[in-house]
DNA sequence: AACACATAGCGTCAGGGCGG
DNA sequence: CCGCCCTGACGCTATGTGTT
């Protein structure tokens, strides 16, 4: 699909549905949460509507139809869509028809490819049981939540690297294992193989080599394993981490204009009001 | 240029959560 | 219960920026 959506105008930063936000709007008490999402939605440049602009209220007549009573529609520029339908569609017709799906999570984001992006609490593979316990109890880990920002992809092609730097690291990798100080113990080289293994040496205060006995090995290169696990593990905590503050970035800017937008309407149908009052 | 300070990124450790 | 993963916290280093 050649239509993007943005939030805000930022390329490829597809909408959040902030799991905090959806603790902050159950502040009533009430566990089932609904959250808004809002998108920005840019169409290929083809399309001469290319921007679309209007705030849509939920549950009001709009140009977002739920899958049911699908409706084509002419986009009028603009920017601010709130989506809280579930299996809702968004049509426009431009030459082809496109067609954006939006998954029926109430706190549904549009993606590019019609990828859903929701937060924690829509996952396919939870029971609503433990979505509820989780969302009460536990932030959900930076991994879901690029996972429910559609960046699944991203995040499998990241895999897909990443295994190859394990691959890399493990194999090429040279490191002093740690030795126990009272050890008497110098490490001297340690080489690493494809296969995993590595072969340490190791001289005494003497300066004699050895390799030593097997169960120090394996501690020494479990730990290796572990160090190198982990911080891996680290930089992709600290990667995501930054996605999703960028993204709450993201939605700020997006609420401020839809705030801006919404007071701008509310200061016109004032105006309006009062001159037909006057009449 | 030298210095101080701020910021970003990294590696490691510790601790909690979760699956098997 | 154990092993693994995730992430906050801490300390360190590199880099950028403003001041002298």
């Amino acid at each position: 699909m050649d239509g993007m959506v943005e939030e805000n105008g930022t390329s490829g930063a597809a909408g959040v549905a902030d799991p905090l936000s959806s603790a902050g709007s159950s502040a009533g008490g009430a566990p089932h949460v609904v959250v808004t999402s809002i998108v920005q939605l840019t169409l290929p440049t083809q399309a001469p509507s290319a921007q679309v602009q209007s705030v849509i209220q939920p549950n009001q007549q709009s140009v977002i139809q739920t899958a049911s009573n699908i409706q084509p529609v002419q986009l009028p520029k603009g920017n601010v869509i709130l989506v809280t339908k579930p299996s809702s569609v968004i049509h426009t017709t431009q030459g082809t028809l496109q067609t954006l799906q939006i998954k029926p999570e109430p706190n549904t984001i549009l993606s590019a490819q019609g990828q859903s992006c929701s937060d924690d609490s829509c996952s396919d593979d939870e029971s609503p049981k433990r979505k509820y316990r989780e969302m009460l109890t536990r932030r959900p880990s930076y991994r879901k939540i690029l996972n429910d920002l559609g960046g699944a992809e991203i995040a499998e092609n990241r895999m897909g690297t990443k295994g190859l730097e394990n691959e890399v690291s493990l194999s090429s990798l040279s490191f002093a294992p740690v030795i126990p100080a009272d050890s008497g113990l110098h490490t001297l080289a340690v080489s690493g193989t494809a296969g995993g293994g590595a072969i340490v040496q190791y001289a005494n205060q003497d300066g004699q080599f050895y390799v030593p006995g097997p169960i120090l090995e394996d501690q020494t290169r479990k730990r290796e394993l572990r160090l190198l696990k982990n911080r891996e593990a680290a930089r992709e905590c600290r990667r995501k981490k930054k996605e999703y503050i960028k993204c709450l970035e993201n939605r700020v800017a997006v609420l401020e204009n839809q705030n801006k937008a919404l007071i701008d309407e509310l200061k016109s149908l004032k105006e309006l009001y009062c001159q037909q009052k006057t009449e």
